[in-house]
RNA sequence: GGGGUGUUAGCUCAGCUGGUUUAGAGCACUACCUUGACAGGGUAGGGGUCACUGGUUCGAAUCCAGUACAUCCCACCA
C-alpha cells in the first residue's frame, strides 16, 4: 500500500546517485549536437548555501535540465573563487582563535595555512548544490586558483601591462593606523559620529588684515594644504580670484582656485584642499596640479613635512593646534556638527584615507565593445530595464585599481631591484633575464616580488574561458576542442548587484581575448529577502539553512517554492509558505499517481470506451498542446515563474481536477484499457514538463509509471513537443465547465448534496450546443436526466450561459425571495455593463476610428448582454 | 548629491504591442463538503477609485510630464 504523502527523502539521494553513476551531468564536444552552457558563479570557496545560491542555482538547473531534454549537448561548468578578501578574513580569524597573529607568520606559512583551509571547507558548499539537485559536470569543476588558472591571471596582467594597459598609480586606500595595513572598503564601518566644525582664516596673501574664513573638522590637515578652493560663480568671493592665501601657524602660501565641485552654502564656501588626506581633495588637486604633502606617518603620527607637532598623534595634535589656532587669534568659531567617520573593521581605529602606490588597468579602451554590444542587443541582459544602469557605469568607467594588499591571490608578477626599478615577468628567472636587458646597468642579482595581490574580480573575469583552456591568454593559442565547442556560453545566471564587478568585465575580457562575446544571455535573479523585505543575512538571523528546508520539505518543493514568485530582476520576499505550497503540489502529484495505480484495467480487447471519456481525452490533448505552446514561449523570454505557474495549473486544474475527475470509473468498476493508456501516456508528458523544475519526483514517477530500461531516465527524455491546439474544442469546454460550475453552486446555494442526482432542462434552440461534452457535464454535475425544451420550467432555478437558459426543477427548495434577490444583482451588473458598452458604441467617433475587430466585439458583447437581460426579467416575471 | 527601478486585492505578484465583458493568479480569509487518490484535500464565496495630479487618445493599470513614497547602485560632501 503507497503512503498516502509522498517522501522526498530516500528519493532524492537514490537518483542523484544514479544519474552520477550514469554519467547523465557529464558532456563532452559533439559536433553533431548543438552546444548548450552554463558557467555557474563560482562562490566563495569557504562559503556555505545561502538562499540567493539556491535561487541561483535553480534557475540554472532548469535551463540546463531543459537544453538538455531538448537533445543539446547540455553543460554546466561548476567551480569556487577564491574570494581573496572573505577567505584571507577567515584565515585570519581561524589563526587569531588559534592564537597566531598574521603579522608574525610568515607569507608562506600563511598561505599554508590558507590552503589547509580550503582542503578542509573548499568543497561544502558544492556538496551542498548537489543536495538541491544540481545537475552540474562535476568533472570539469575549476578553482580560480588552480595552478593553471592561476597561471592564465599571471599571462593576462603580463599581457595587459606589455600592451600598455596596466600602469603604477597612487591611489587613497582605507588605511589602519592601528592595524597599519590597508583595508577593503568592506572592512570599514561607517558611523554618525558628533564632531566639531572649526572656523580658521587663513590671511590673504600682500593684504593688510584681509583673510578669509574655512571650515574644517580636521585642523591637524592644514599644513598639509596646497590650495584654497572657491566655486567661481561665488560673488562674495570675487575679490580673492588670482591671490594666494597664507595657511596659519607655518606661514606657508598657497593658491586661490576655483571649481564648481565647492558647495556655496556649505560652511564658508571656501574650501581648504588638502590632496593627501582626502579622497575628493585629492581628484581635486589632480584636476589643478597640486601639490600633495603627506604629513602623516604610518602609525597615524605627524611627520617632518608637518613642520609643527612633528611625532605627534593625529588626535592630539588636532587638540593642540586647535589651542593654539584659538590662542593666537586664527580660530574664528567652532560648531558641533555630525559627521560620518569610518572605523576600522578589526581595529577600531579612525580610518585615514593614504595615498599609496596601486596598479591600475587603463577602462576606457578596452571597455568599447562591451558597451557596444550591450547597448545592441547582441548580448541581452534579462530584464532589460538594467541596460540603462549598465549605459551609465560603461560610459563613465574609472580605471580599475587591481592591486589588493592582501597575501591569498594571484600575486602581481612585478619584481622590484633595490633601487625600486621593476619588471614584469612569470617567474623570477624570466625576470632576470629581463632585467638585464632592462638595465644594463643594474647590479643587482636577486629581484623582490611585488607583495601585492591582484583583485579578485581580475582573475573572475577570465571564468567563461578558463574554466575550458587557460592557455589563451598568451595571444597566438587558437584554443582546444572544449573552448571552441562551448565558447561563447548561452546563459549567464547572477544577481544584479555583480553586474559591473563581474558580468561586465567577462564581457569585456571575452572580447579582449576571444574577439566573441561570453555568453548570448544574462538573466538577473533578485535578492532574497525576508517577508519584511531585509536582506537576509547571518547578523540578523533571519536567514534559514537551504539544507534543513531541503530536508523537511524535499529539494523538488524548495525549489518550485524558490520559484513561484521570483520574476526576473525582482526580489524574492522569502515565506516558508512558499516552499510549503511546493510541497503540496509534489504531494498532489504523488496522489495523482496513486489513483491511477490503483485503477484495474480491463482487458484490451472488447471493452468499449465511455464516451465521456473519449471528449475527455481529445479536450486534454488540446488542452497540454496549448500549455506546452505557452510555456516554450515564456521559457524562450526567460519567465520561469510564469513557466512553473502554467504547468503547475496544467497539472493541478487541468489534469486532476478535470481530466482525472472526467474518466476516472466508479468505485469498485475497471477502466477500459485505451482510456488507461492514454491516461499514462498524458501523465509521462506532463512529467517531462515538469522535469527540469522538480527532477526527483518526475524521475521516481517515470520509472513507476512504466518498465523501464537502465538507461531510460526522464532526464534524457525528450521534451514534449506541442502539436496544435483545437481552440474550438477548447472554447467548447470552457462552456461546458461553465454549467457544471452553475450547477455545483446550485447545490452549494441549496444544500443539495453532490450525491443527490438532479435533472437539467436547456432551452436551446441549437441542438449541436456543448454535444459532445454532454456525458462530461452528466458525470461531473451527477446529472440523472438532460432535456432540451424551449418551455419555461416552473418551479426551477435557472442561469445563462451564452443566452442560453438553463433550468434545474427543484420542487419545494424555491426560495422566491432569495431567488429574486440574486436575479435582480445579476440584473443589475448586466445593466451597468451593457450601459457601458453603448455608450462606447453612441461615441461617434470610437466608431470612427477603433479598430472594425473592436467594434465587432463591443456589438457582440451588447448582444450577449442583451439576451442575459432579456432571460433575466422573463425569469423575473415567473416568480 | 548623481543615476536606475518600482507603487495593481490583507500579502506576494501577473497583466508582454493602449481595446478580449466593469482588472487576473497563488497564498491568506469565510461557508459548506469529506470513509473510495490527496485535510498537505474538494466545491464555492467575499475582497481592488490599478499611489496622487495633470496631459495625449475615440479609448489609459498600460504612453508622457509632475508630485509623494519605497527601493537599489555609485559617490559620500569640507
Amino acid at each position: 500500500m503507497l503512503s498516502t504523502k509522498y517522501n522526498p527523502a530516500e528519493v532524492e539521494s537514490k537518483w542523484y546517485q544514479y544519474w552520477m553513476e550514469n554519467g547523465f551531468f557529464h558532456s563532452e564536444p559533439n559536433p553533431a549536437k548543438e552546444s548548450y552552457c552554463i558557467v555557474i558563479p563560482p562562490p566563495n570557496v569557504t562559503g556555505v548555501l545561502h538562499m540567493g545560491h539556491m535561487l541561483n542555482n535553480t534557475i540554472q538547473d532548469i535551463l540546463v535540465r531543459r537544453a538538455r531534454m531538448m537533445g543539446k549537448e547540455a553543460c554546466w561548468v561548476p567551480g569556487t573563487d577564491h574570494a581573496s578578501i572573505a577567505t584571507e578574513a577567515k584565515v585570519v580569524a581561524m589563526l587569531r582563535e588559534r592564537g597566531i597573529k598574521k603579522t608574525d607568520i610568515s607569507r608562506e606559512d600563511f598561505l599554508k595555512y590558507a590552503w589547509e583551509w580550503r582542503e578542509m571547507y573548499g568543497g561544502i558548499i558544492l556538496e551542498q548544490l548537489k543536495k538541491l539537485g544540481a545537475s552540474c559536470d562535476w568533472a570539469r569543476t575549476k578553482f580560480t586558483m588552480d595552478p593553471d588558472y592561476y597561471g592564465a591571471v599571471i599571462d593576462v596582467f603580463i599581457d595587459f601591462y606589455n600592451k600598455g594597459n596596466i600602469y603604477r598609480g597612487k591611489r587613497m586606500v582605507n588605511w589602519d593606523p592601528v592595524g597599519k595595513t590597508a583595508l577593503s572598503d568592506d572592512e570599514v564601518n561607517y558611523k554618525d559620529v558628533q564632531s566639531r566644525l572649526y572656523y580658521i582664516n587663513y590671511a590673504i596673501e600682500g593684504s593688510d588684515g584681509e583673510f578669509l574664513t574655512i571650515a574644517t573638522v580636521r585642523p591637524e590637515t592644514i599644513m598639509a594644504d596646497s590650495a584654497i578652493c572657491i566655486n567661481p560663480n561665488d560673488e562674495r568671493y570675487k575679490n580673492l580670484k588670482g591671490k594666494r592665501a597664507i595657511i596659519p601657524l607655518i606661514d606657508r602660501a598657497i593658491p586661490i582656485i576655483e571649481d564648481e565641485y565647492v558647495t556655496m552654502d556649505f560652511g564658508t564656501g571656501c574650501l581648504k584642499v588638502t590632496p593627501a588626506h582626502d579622497m575628493n581633495d585629492y581628484e581635486l588637486g589632480r584636476k589643478h596640479n597640486l601639490e600633495v604633502i603627506d604629513i602623516l606617518n604610518e602609525d597615524g603620527t605627524l611627520n617632518a613635512k608637518a613642520r609643527i607637532y612633528v611625532g605627534e598623534d593625529r588626535f592630539i595634535a588636532r587638540k593642540k593646534i586647535t589651542k593654539e589656532l584659538e590662542a593666537r587669534g586664527y580660530l574664528n568659531k567652532v560648531e558641533e556638527y555630525k559627521s560620518n567617520v569610518g572605523f576600522s573593521e578589526r581595529t577600531d581605529a579612525v580610518i585615514e584615507p593614504r595615498l599609496s602606490l596601486q596598479w591600475f588597468l587603463k577602462m576606457k579602451e578596452i571597455t568599447a565593445p562591451a558597451l557596444t554590444h550591450v547597448m545592441n542587443d547582441d548580448i541581452q541582459l534579462i530584464p532589460s530595464k538594467f541596460k540603462n544602469t549598465y549605459n551609465h557605469w560603461m560610459s563613465n568607467v574609472r580605471d580599475w585599481c587591481i592591486s589588493r594588499q592582501l597575501w591569498w591571490g594571484h600575486r602581481i608578477p612585478a619584481w622590484y631591484d633595490e633601487e625600486g626599478f621593476f619588471v614584469v615577468a612569470k617567474t623570477e628567472a624570466e625576470a632576470l633575464e629581463l632585467y638585464k636587458t632592462q638595465k644594463p646597468e643594474g647590479k643587482t642579482t636577486k629581484l623582490k616580488q611585488d607583495e601585492d595581490v591582484m583583485d579578485t574580480w581580475f582573475s573572475s573575469w577570465l571564468w567563461p574561458i578558463a574554466v575550458f583552456d587557460t592557455t589563451v591568454f598568451k595571444g597566438g593559442n587558437k584554443g582546444n576542442a572544449d573552448l571552441n565547442y562551448y565558447y561563447p556560453t548561452n546563459d549567464l545566471v547572477t544577481a544584479p548587484e555583480i553586474l559591473f564587478f563581474w558580468v561586465a568585465r567577462m564581457i569585456i575580457a571575452g572580447y579582449e581575448y576571444r574577439g566573441e562575446m561570453p555568453f548570448k544571455n544574462v538573466y538577473l535573479t533578485g535578492i532574497v529577502r525576508d517577508k519584511q523585505g531585509r536582506k537576509m543575512s547571518k547578523s540578523l538571523g533571519n536567514s534559514p539553512d537551504p539544507l534543513d528546508l531541503i530536508s523537511t520539505f524535499g529539494a523538488d518543493a524548495v525549489r518550485t517554492g524558490m520559484l513561484f514568485s521570483s520574476p526576473a530582476g525582482n526580489d524574492l520576499l522569502y515565506d516558508e509558505k512558499l516552499i510549503e505550497q511546493g510541497r503540496n503540489f509534489a504531494n498532489k502529484i504523488w496522489n495523482a499517481f496513486r489513483l491511477v495505480k490503483g485503477w484495474t484495467v480491463m482487458q484490451p480487447d472488447g471493452n468499449a470506451m465511455p464516451p465521456e471519456n473519449a471528449v475527455a481525452i481529445e479536450w486534454f490533448e488540446a488542452k497540454f498542446n496549448q500549455s506546452i505552446t505557452e510555456m516554450d514561449d515564456h521559457f524562450n523570454k526567460f519567465r520561469m515563474s510564469d513557466t512553473l505557474h502554467l504547468i503547475y495549473k496544467l497539472i493541478w486544474d487541468d489534469f486532476c481536477s478535470w481530466y482525472l475527475e472526467m474518466i476516472k470509473p466508479e468505485f469498485g468498476k475497471a477502466i477500459d484499457s485505451q482510456t488507461y493508456s492514454k491516461t499514462i501516456e498524458f501523465f509521462e508528458r506532463l512529467l517531462k514538463a515538469l522535469h527540469p523544475f522538480m527532477p526527483f519526483i518526475t524521475e521516481e514517477l517515470w520509472h513507476e509509471l512504466g518498465e523501464r530500461k537502465e538507461s531510460d531516465c526522464i532526464i534524457t527524455a525528450t521534451w514534449p513537443l506541442a502539436g496544435p491546439t483545437n481552440t474550438v474544442l477548447l472554447e467548447t469546454g470552457q462552456l461546458a465547465f461553465e454549467v457544471i460550475t452553475e450547477i455545483r453552486n446550485t447545490r452549494n446555494a441549496k444544500g443539495i448534496s453532490p450525491k443527490q442526482a438532479l435533472k437539467l432542462s436547456v432551452s436551446s434552440d441549437d441542438p449541436s450546443f456543448l454535444k459532445s461534452f454532454w456525458p462530461v457535464i452528466r458525470k461531473l454535475s451527477n446529472l440523472e436526466e438532460v432535456m432540451f425544451s424551449s418551455e419555461k420550467i416552473a418551479n426551477s432555478t435557472s442561469f445563462i450561459i451564452k443566452s442560453v437558459e438553463f433550468f434545474i426543477p427543484l420542487e419545494g427548495r424555491i426560495d422566491s425571495t432569495k431567488e429574486r434577490e440574486a436575479i435582480l444583482k445579476d440584473l443589475d451588473y448586466q445593466r451597468g455593463f451593457m450601459n457601458s458598452v453603448d455608450r462606447k458604441l453612441a461615441n461617434e467617433k470610437f466608431v470612427a476610428s477603433a479598430p472594425p475587430a473592436v467594434i465587432e466585439m463591443e456589438r457582440r458583447k451588447k448582444a450577449d448582454a442583451e439576451a442575459k437581460i432579456k432571460a433575466l426579467e422573463e425569469s423575473l416575471s415567473r416568480l
